[in-house]
DNA sequence: GAGACGACTTAGCATAATCATA
DNA sequence: TATGATTATGCTAAGTCGTCTC
């Protein structure tokens, strides 16, 4: 819990009035939570015990995906170069195949195949036996039919999509809240996914499976007996109804293609998931206190006898410093080849007892989470070195580098070393560490200069979680365009100060006021180009450096936001400028509590 | 101890909304 | 005001990790 003194004024002053006010007994409960919604201090409310997360729970289920509508009858399917009015299931999922026509998945022979599969399944007896190849389906009808949709729907009237706002606004209102105790809390995803096709990450074996349509009969309804229960549309029934208030969740379903459960829950700016958040990033400051003692406990187990434990601590040690996931295992064939640290093959690494003038170099090269690549080449201790090179021996290329060693056997030995402690707390540790350092050795002074320094603190915890995206579409257009305006602003510069030279002639020539307020207002438009020029070149570095970066992820999941806020109060530096609306809204419990000394 | 499962966090991409500029 | 660029938001896949069962 928080320390009173965080407690902001505005909420101490609504207790005391909660206090006075306190004899009429039928208000106070409402008076209470009243002062919750204003003042937004409710990451102090008193927390449940015994995994109990909510007393009340009340919201009015989800919102279905729209049903199917058939395609006009001009719009036409052709099988074999024919015509062909297909039924409306099969017709429904060819438009989802439609839609992706200029995908490139829908060029890979896994897509094709599985799609082609489980179309066949919703096509009448007919039409199985008549379409029988793939290759032979022309959707470029549909395909065009759709885009010409999309662009309607972009050559709106400000009347009509002003219609449609009001519309998800409306829809927003009613199906995007709920009242979990005292608090009206948004709802992240309260649409249901609609029906569509399987886009696996990497080669994923699923790729183009059919996601089938989710009915309220496959839906559970998570709410407090003495709630008003969602009602399912006219005609149909939930799964289930049930209380359990020992879970988070408002809606679930189990979806077709791992046969995994997908839940409906609630928004980041919710009490729930930011008291969650909050215990995360405190999990990861008790790490910083015993860091150094579990460093020195791996470093010693890389001499133990039991090899089971040097795989323990060689893996420790990769995860602390490189950031690497736990890795589970994953079943074969369900899912695209990634792996994590425990999970990695002797196929991943190369050791190089010498290399670029370094000795005792690892070259990691394997596929991570969503298939991201993770290549690096780094030079580890002796010992460690020494360590693979044993765990290696007589292993084939697909055998498990860790052989004696799980994620499940890995986080009961860091939970015996620290409290809460496990595989990912080191990833949120060391990616809040390193922004906090870098953000102490900047020393750029004006705002700017120290917004682009955040950024390379950012930058510098991404690269080190490996948080990569695809190069912007328009990337190099853009920079092209920047560095057009930087030259245009240098001739501009060029100009301003040849300007201010001959006004600083005149006025030496003719020393009166009118002359020297001429070159006084000619010096100022120096300094202004001059800024402004700055200004660009810097934002043309970061957008250089950001290429194939991504900042997002590490900002929004493991860079405790105390240390952002706190940076922000120190240097006078809007809070805006480093989190937009969403992520103030997700970070309001630390922007309410830290202050400009906070130390991570 | 293995394996399955459930609940939750973390992830990149697609699309919508907003902003800047001609 | 239209258009293109940029940023914010939405979407949902893919991880982690604890628990339960055998």
């Amino acid at each position: 819990m928080v320390s009173s003194s965080c407690l902001p004024v505005a909420h101490t002053y609504m207790l005391f009035i909660s206090a006075l006010m306190s004899y009429f007994c039928g208000i106070i409960e409402f008076l209470i939570g009243w002062c919750y919604f204003l003042d937004d201090s409710r990451w102090e409310e008193e927390r449940y015990t015994d995994g109990v997360k909510w007393k009340f729970l009340e919201h009015k289920g989800p919102v279905f995906a729209p049903p199917y509508e058939p395609l006009p009858s001009n719009v036409k399917f052709y099988y074999d170069g024919k015509p062909m009015k297909l039924s409306p299931e099969a017709e429904e999922v060819a438009t989802f195949f439609s839609k992706m026509l200029d995908h490139e998945y829908t060029t890979k022979d896994i897509f094709r195949k599985n799609f082609f599969k489980d179309w066949r399944k919703e096509m009448t007896s007919e039409e199985k036996a008549k379409i029988t190849d793939l290759k032979k389906c022309n959707f470029t009808e549909m395909s065009e039919y759709f885009k010409g949709l999309s662009e309607a729907r972009k050559a709106m009237t400000k009347e009509q999509k002003l219609k449609i706002k009001e519309e998800n606004e409306r829809l927003l209102q009613e199906y995007g809240f709920c009242i979990m105790d005292n608090h009206r809390e948004r709802i992240a995803n309260f649409r249901i996914e609609p029906p569509g096709l399987f886009r696996g990450r990497g080669d994923h074996p699923k790729m183009g499976m059919l996601k089938r349509r989710i009915r309220p009969q496959d839906i559970i309804i998570n709410c407090s007996k003495n709630s008003k229960h969602p009602e399912p549309p006219p005609g149909t029934k939930w799964k289930e109804v049930r209380h359990d208030n020992k879970v988070t969740w408002l809606v679930s379903w189990t979806e077709n293609i791992q046969g995994s459960i997908k839940y409906i829950m609630l928004n980041p700016s919710s009490r729930i998931k930011g008291e969650k958040d909050w215990q995360k990033y405190e999990t990861a400051r008790r790490l910083k206190k015993c860091v150094d003692r579990i460093r020195a406990q791996y470093r010693e187990d890389w001499k133990s006898k039991e090899m089971r434990v040097r795989q323990r601590a060689v893996a420790i040690y990769f995860i602390d410093k490189l950031a690497l996931r736990a890795g589970n295992e994953k079943e074969e064939g369900e899912t695209a080849d990634t792996v994590g640290c425990c999970s990695l093959r002797v196929e991943h690494i190369k050791l190089y007892p010498e290399n670029e003038g370094q000795e005792y170099v690892v070259e990691f090269d394997f596929l991570g989470k969503d298939s991201i690549r993770y290549y690096n080449k780094v030079p580890v201790e002796k010992r460690v070195f020494k360590n693979l090179q044993l765990f290696m021996e007589n292993k084939e290329p697909d055998d498990d580098l860790f052989d004696r060693l799980n994620t499940s056997v890995l986080n009961k030995h860091l939970q015996e070393l620290m409290d809460g402690l496990s595989a990912k707390v080191f990833r949120t540790y060391n990616a809040s560490i390193t922004l906090q350092q870098q953000l102490k050795e900047a020393l750029e002074n004006t705002a700017a200069s120290k917004i682009l320094s955040y950024n390379r603190a950012n930058r510098a915890v991404a690269i080190l979680c490996n948080h990569q995206r695809a190069p912007p579409k328009t990337f190099e257009k853009s920079m092209q365009n920047l560095q057009a305006k930087i030259d245009a602003k240098r001739d501009q510069l060029a100009n301003a100060k040849r300007d201010l030279k001959a006004a600083k002639a005149d006025a030496k020539g003719l020393r009166d006021d009118k002359s020297k307020k001429t070159v006084e207002t000619k010096r100022k438009a120096v300094q202004r180009i001059e800024e402004q020029l700055m200004k660009l070149e810097v934002q043309a570095t970061d957008r250089e450096e950001n290429k194939q970066i991504a900042l997002g992820t590490s900002k929004l999941n493991y860079l405790d936001p105390r240390i952002s806020v706190a940076w922000c109060k120190k240097w006078g530096i809007p809070i805006e400028k480093i989190y937009n609306k969403t992520q103030r809204e997700k970070f309001a419990w630390a922007i309410d509590m830290a202050e400009k000394d906070f130390e991570f």
